[in-house]
DNA sequence: GTCGGTGCGGGAC
DNA sequence: GTCGGACGAATTCGG
DNA sequence: CCGAATTCGTCCGACGTCCCGCACCGAC
């Protein structure tokens, strides 16, 4: 098949200096106790509120009638997703109608009229194994793009699935359908496809569905439950190499060759003949494995590690073991999130719901069971809870049930960038909204819950992980900063490092070198002052759909500042671009990073992190063409891409110069802001300069060191939100730090210099200046 | 057998 | 964290 | 007024620095 090369792409505001005259009138934000004042109680700070203050398929289907089993899905449908009708009725029969045997059942089962596409989709799966040499091929973007893009793919049934009593899911019947989703790029289709898996399995058993639903997301358990794998790449190439009989360096050699250890073991796989065929791997089998994996640590874990994956491995089929490792990985890479999956499992709940039948349900009906889900998860972040409340109570009446509860993490409310604060006004007409200074520490969530003597505090970070223990001080002073009338809460807080002798806020990087366990508070070398936002729980209820006015009033009614521990964020209700630019400004002055907006009336306010994802918005500086901080910089290596970057470089190597010295010093590694033309285009041309060692002069660790060197010839302006003191590149070495070197926090490529010589290119005398310049390192 | 260095995993941004 | 690409839905444009 | 073209919002997966905690390993 012709698999066309890698396509390429096409495709690529300021800000208005206010500064003007302005009324400047009132409105200095003061927030109070920071440092000085320090009135700390409430009454300077609250009451000036008003002014605001501060702050598969089968082998053969034998039962099933094949004229309706072919569905089409979606395509044309009007409705979401509902696409793809199938009636799979049969289980009564003796199951085992539906036998699978991993060769390449493919073709055969499904009906002929399909044939076509049944060949696309067969040559896709051939493509990897045939045209493994060009890669490229393999990227799900082009594969089926170009085949067939007028016709819609059918949904092809999948049912390896034996419905018999006790018989289990197929860990398999799974991966048909992964490899299904990897073959499109189509939203409706993936939905579809998944749904329509999880349609079946939920007929079966609920516990397999969670498994199932648990494979998708590639978790094995909520985030809050700190169960976390423990493998990595390291340990997957040990595993491999031991499943596939070769040396782990070998491996690795192909590993940077094909981009991807999924596809690594597969063809490791194909190329061992097996004596003998294993007993096929269930869906909970797998999940449970997994589980195991996460739990077991200590003394020679490694090894025990390797050994489960080992034996996982052994008993996979090719298109499993590859499934299976990015599993592992913790990411399927097929274009299947957490998001789509939740949305699927709500359709396929509702037609559960309808007897199986997807036809009669409208688009609403969809959109309202995905809608329900996906509330009642940020707000009740637990699977297995969830999906047996569907069972139970049905989809429609699953959040009378799984509620906002304190101790349990609530997915927090994000924001999305705004580069200009004129675009604010637009977006926001005429609704009145406020400014908050956004602060660079950590998101906290803070819950509390008293139960006569017995209270209970419990924090979790941004993703939901329990950080209770690395914060035992915030816990502590609970007491100071509630009200008395304050029995239960939940607030949204940043966490941010402060220096309590200067009454000043500290870097994000002094914050990260906090510890993470403290056993006992004595021992904290980094104090934190929480500079509270939102507050989404109060005295047993939830407050998070009152708009955002009411919360930040109940937030300032029972809630007290506390100098040095507890503050409100700086906010302040504006209307004027020219204002907001100036309160911009400010926050930067106060070692913020910029601005939220967000409103304050209306359902637009409410607390709603699943309805509308960001429904907030952040204003920093450095997103303003123009603003923040840009350097020159000169590319000196490359290192090979993985996943959708193989083929091409997906990652750079950058130095400043030092002419004092005569060398570049590696400043970081850049690896966004590219577009796939620019991607395609810098190796191109990069190549040319390509040379087998680096020059004397180029200083650098051996922890960055590239897979490829380039002689000194190109330059690019790179921007960045901050500089850091850096243990691993030389920029600016010794210059601030004797030991220490400087590097960029969030550096993008924004464009080439073809107007500068490499010698022209930022010096690391000027790295250092920046360095110097930001005021919060003093 | 203990101790410190190193590399990996995972989590912040 | 930043960023670009693909989709699908919403909105605007052009005949 | 309707279909085509364009814009907008959402989702996903590439990729960045730095830090701690843990398992491992080699030196003593």
């Amino acid at each position: 098949m012709k698999q066309p090369l890698l396509a390429s792409f096409f495709g690529k505001g300021g800000m208005a200096k206010a500064k003007t005259s302005k009324p400047a009138d009132s409105e200095k934000p003061t927030n109070d106790s920071s440092s000085k004042s320090s009135g700390d109680d409430d009454s300077a700070v609250v009451n000036d509120m008003d002014v605001d203050k501060q702050a598969a398929k089968a082998e053969d289907e034998p039962e099933l009638d094949v004229g309706k089993l072919d569905i089409k899905s979606n395509s044309s449908s009007d409705k979401p997703a509902t696409g793809t009708k199938r009636r799979i009725v049969d289980s009564d029969d003796d199951g085992s109608a539906t036998e699978f045997s991993d060769k390449e059942d493919t073709g055969s089962a499904t009906d002929p009229s399909d044939a076509e596409e049944e060949q696309e989709a067969a040559a896709a799966a051939a493509a990897s194994a045939a045209s493994k040499k060009k890669k490229r091929a393999a990227k799900p973007a082009l594969k089926k793009a170009k085949g067939a893009p007028v016709k819609v793919k059918k949904a092809e049934p999948i049912t390896l699935i034996d419905t018999k009593e006790g018989k289990k899911i197929p860990f398999l019947a799974l991966c048909k359908v992964f490899e299904a989703i990897e073959a499109t790029t189509k939203r409706l289709e993936i939905t579809a496809l998944i749904r329509d898996f999880f349609v079946q399995v939920m007929d079966i058993d609920k516990e397999e569905l969670t498994d199932a639903v648990m494979l998708c997301i590639a978790k094995v358990a909520p985030d809050h439950e700190g169960i976390e794998l423990g493998i990595g790449e390291s340990i997957l190439l040990k595993s491999i190499a031991s499943a596939t009989g070769r040396q782990i360096q070998k491996v690795k050699q192909e590993h940077q060759a094909l981009g991807d250890l999924g596809v690594v073991v597969e063809r490791g796989k194909s190329n061992q003949n097996t004596m003998f065929k294993p007993k096929p791997l269930s869906i909970s089998k797998v999940f449970h494995t997994f589980r195991e994996i996460a739990t077991t640590s200590g003394s020679s874990s490694i090894q025990k590690k390797t050994g489960l994956i080992t034996g996982l491995l052994g008993a996979c089929t090719n298109v499993e073991s590859k499934y299976l490792i990015r599993s592992l990985e913790g990411r399927l890479r097929i274009g299947l999130a957490e998001s789509t999956v939740q949305t699927a499992l709500a359709h396929a709940a509702r037609i559960r719901e309808n007897d199986g039948d997807s036809d009669s349900l409208a688009p609403e009906d969809f959109l309202q069971a995905t809608e329900n889900l996906k509330q009642v998860l940020s707000e009740f972040p637990v699977y297995t809870h969830v999906i047996d409340s569907i069972y139970k109570y049905g989809i429609n009446d699953i959040a009378n049930h799984c509620t906002l509860t304190p101790t349990l993490p609530v997915k927090p409310m994000l924001a999305k960038i705004e580069k200009a604060a004129d675009d604010i006004l637009r977006r926001f007409e005429g609704k009145p909204f406020t400014c908050e200074f956004k602060y660079d520490g950590e998101r906290s969530q803070i819950h509390y819950v008293a139960d006569g003597d017995e209270t209970q505090c419990v924090i979790f970070s941004r993703n939901a992980e329990n950080n209770t223990a690395k914060y035992p001080d915030i816990a502590s002073s609970v007491k100071e900063f509630a009200g008395p009338n304050v029995k239960s809460f939940i607030l949204d807080c940043e966490a941010v490092a402060w220096d309590k002798i200067n009454g000043k806020i500290r870097s994000f990087q002094t914050l990260s070198s906090r510890k993470r366990k403290v056993e006992n508070e004595a021992e904290i070398t980094v104090g934190v002052c929480c500079f509270a936002f939102d507050l989404l729980y109060l005295n047993g209820e939830a407050l998070i759909r009152m708009p955002l006015r009411k919360r930040r009033e109940l937030l300032r009614e029972h809630f007290v500042p506390v100098q040095n521990k507890f503050q409100f964020a700086i906010s302040k209700d504006l209307t004027e671009v020219e204002d907001i630019q100036e309160f911009l400004e400010l926050s930067i002055e106060e070692n913020c990073e910029g601005l939220m907006i967000k409103t304050l009336d209306g359902s637009t306010s409410s607390y709603e992190p699943s309805k509308r994802s960001m429904n907030w918005l952040k204003l920093k500086k450095d997103y303003v063409d123009g603003l923040g901080d840009s350097l020159d910089l000169v590319v000196i290596g490359a290192y090979f891409g993985k996943g959708k970057r193989v083929g091409a470089y997906g990652a750079y190597l950058l130095a400043c110069y030092d002419p004092d010295r005569e060398e570049y010093q590696a400043i970081c590694k850049i690896g966004t802001g590219f577009s796939d033309a620019d991607l395609e285009s810098h190796k191109e041309k990069l190549d040319e300069s390509r040379i087998s060692a680096p020059k004397p002069y180029y200083a650098f660790s051996e922890k960055t060191k590239p897979d490829i060197w380039f002689a000194p010839t190109v330059v690019w302006e790179v921007k960045a939100a901050d500089l850091s003191l850096s243990p691993i590149y030389q920029a600016a070495y010794g210059e601030i730090d004797p030991s220490k070197g400087v590097s960029l926090r969030f550096p993008r490529f924004i464009r080439i210099r073809d107007d500068k010589t490499p010698e022209m290119a930022t010096s690391s005398t000027q790295v250092a200046e920046m360095y110097e310049s930001q005021k919060i390192n003093h």
